[in-house]
DNA sequence: TTTAGCACTCAAAACGCACAAGTGCTAACC
DNA sequence: GGTTAGCACTTGTGCGTTTTGAGTGCTAAA
């Protein structure tokens, strides 16, 4: 943070951080005159104009065009989330606001991630995003099976994580509670622990023959599964706010704003770039993509902030934010950590935490798939 | 559909009709040459200039401004899809397209309806939705339990349809099988058939009796039920393919962009129009808002077209397409309805219609909440 | 090294103007 | 009566020109 980083002189240093917290500010570009006078710089606009003309040299700011003032270029943002950004704290009634918000009925991780979204759409006025990816090599760590109907039977299968995913199985004849049973037994012995990848024609063969009479309920049954762990390589993601891109004059112009929605539509793009683990990380687990950074074309003039959602060590999710390269990235830094933070918490410390829930009302388990 | 509705005389309807028509494919008010011309009209432009005036005092055109063709008035646009449109017939190769998508490996309404939408939108290019809405006085009609681990145990709560719906229970002492036993005994005697508004202290208290040793299972399981019977009156909607209005002129403007996006948000306000049931129907169950006839004041200039799936009878949710009133209503009203049939067919059926499925793999319950 | 001054550049706004499309109306026509 | 031709009128659109103003680079002086 406090290193002489590159030989910028710390007035250099300082003019360029003015000039982006200024030019994040304003969305205007940003001349000479406006640092001497708004920004009380005691030196004179030609003195200010030198330094900039250099700043420009060394790729740190650019000119739309002769006479206008100077904007940051994406490096010029690079240096500045590296080395100059300063910690925001969050004031208290924000972190209260944040917390309240989320704890309010939340138990499951989708509607608690949907939330946090939400929540970091509104307090910050960009597009946010939430993901939930699924690691490939999903197991089923036990079976269990509930009799519903005479020709039908739900499966629940119990991840390693504790969470459940549940799949009705329909049977083409009558199933007993033997039935379900055997199934239970025989899924529990074959294929608990194993891979979708791994699911091959002898592994079904072992099952059917486990199930002796009943070795019509393998099939069914076995398609659901595998519905269910190959399903975890998709993944899920979802955006909220978009309509608030509208206040950017960056996104007033509509091949921008086609290409932002299209983006938006096209969601596993986005969610290999998240999910992908490829992007370095600043402090505290956050990953910003700036401009073309990102690897997505579309995202020119455009920056990515998120981070990882953890449970136990084990991540579990991401939330972040879309927005113009000028954004408030102090602010949307701490957001974003906070946030990510308290849903941890929340999901780790579990609902015996919270004397406003009450006693064990917790869960962690997602149901659906 | 062959009445002298209203007195217009067949050449003005017949004017009408190419109006809209018209104007329905280039987006440009159309003049009195233009239909001599391009549509053969054998009259001279001056005859169907008064008739467009005459038109035009019945409400059904309307002029931008003095100098510009006619467009249609949302009043035209009704008595159009009411009285003048005429019968789509998808061709095979959409209708095979369609099905074959729908058909795959899909088997949950969640991933049906979530695949025709995005097919809707594809097929149409407008923005689809897809509407579950959850009826009030929900009620589960049995509940069973499943251990999952020494503090936690899987609720499964199988509701009228056939469907499930699951909720992990944390509870503060270690469950035993016999607990769990307990549990889903107490559940089925006291709340099963209960909706949500009867949840009373009474209610509780006879659980909580009823399951005497056990009686700390009570507190967290019910507010788990709960849970699942008030998220009912929620519901859920989705859009796909926003970016899709882009493609239109009317929505070139960032006021009525930035007015659908924020409508797109707010999917309570939408879910209530859809979900109202208080929409009159045309032929064949499909609703049509047209411009200001939605509640939704931001509809101006736009035009809602859904139409309920039922299953069994029973409406489980709705398709729909957002569009520019200059939609192409006889395609759109097409696709909607074959999406539909085919939507309901594929869920009544059941997977045993479906060769590549093979036997019994079909599943109507949906698992998330 | 800093500053004042000045000429220069360039985008955006303002203006004026001609053009084209389409109308309403009137008068003639069948 | 219904239909048509002709003409004056209205009005949005496109285009080139001008004006304005912000901001720069450079030079010369402090």
């Amino acid at each position: 943070m406090k290193t002489t980083s590159g030989e910028l002189s710390e007035r250099k240093k300082q003019i360029l951080k003015t000039v982006i917290e200024a030019y994040i500010e304003t969305g205007e570009p940003v001349g000479s005159k406006y640092l001497m006078q708004k920004a009380q710089f005691p030196f004179s606009s030609a003195t200010i104009r030198n330094e900039m003309a250099e700043l420009e040299e060394l790729g740190y700011l650019e000119q739309p065009h002769t006479s206008a003032g100077r904007i940051p270029s994406e490096s010029g943002y690079r240096f500045y989330v590296d080395s100059l950004v300063e910690h925001y704290d969050l004031t208290n009634r924000e972190i209260a606001e944040l917390k309240s918000a989320l704890r309010s009925r939340q138990t499951e991780l989708d509607n608690i991630l949907d939330s946090a979204m939400k929540l970091a759409s509104s307090m910050t006025n960009y597009p946010a995003l939430a993901v939930r990816p699924h690691a490939a090599g999903l197991v089923v760590s036990r079976f269990e099976t509930v009799p519903i109907d005479t020709f039908s039977l739900l499966l629940v299968m119990v991840m390693p994580d504790g969470s459940a995913k549940t799949k009705t199985v329909k049977s083409p004849r009558p199933v007993t509670r033997e039935a379900c049973t055997a199934l239970a037994a025989a899924l529990n012995t074959c294929l608990s622990g194993v891979p979708a990848a791994e699911f091959t024609l002898p592994l079904m063969m072992d099952v059917e023959k486990y199930l002796g009479a009943y070795d019509f309920l393998a099939n069914p049954a076995i398609k659901r599964v595998y519905e269910v762990l190959a399903a975890g390589d998709v993944g899920d993601l979802r955006v909220e706010g978009v309509n608030r891109l509208l206040s950017y004059p960056e996104y007033c112009d509509f091949d921008r704003l086609k290409d932002m929605l299209t983006m938006f539509e096209d969601k596993q793009e986005l969610l290999d770039v998240v999910a992908s683990g490829k992007v370095p990380a600043i402090g505290d687990d956050i990953r910003v993509l700036i401009g073309r950074e990102n690897p997505l074309g579309t995202m020119e003039n455009s920056t990515l902030i998120f981070k990882p959602v953890k449970r136990g060590g084990h991540t579990v999710g991401a939330i972040g934010i879309i927005g113009p390269t000028r954004m408030d990235y102090p602010r949307v830094i701490a957001m974003i950590n906070e946030l990510s933070a308290s849903i941890s918490e929340l999901m780790d410390a579990g609902a015996a935490h919270l004397p406003a829930l009450g006693d064990g009302t917790d869960n962690g388990g997602t149901d659906n798939g």
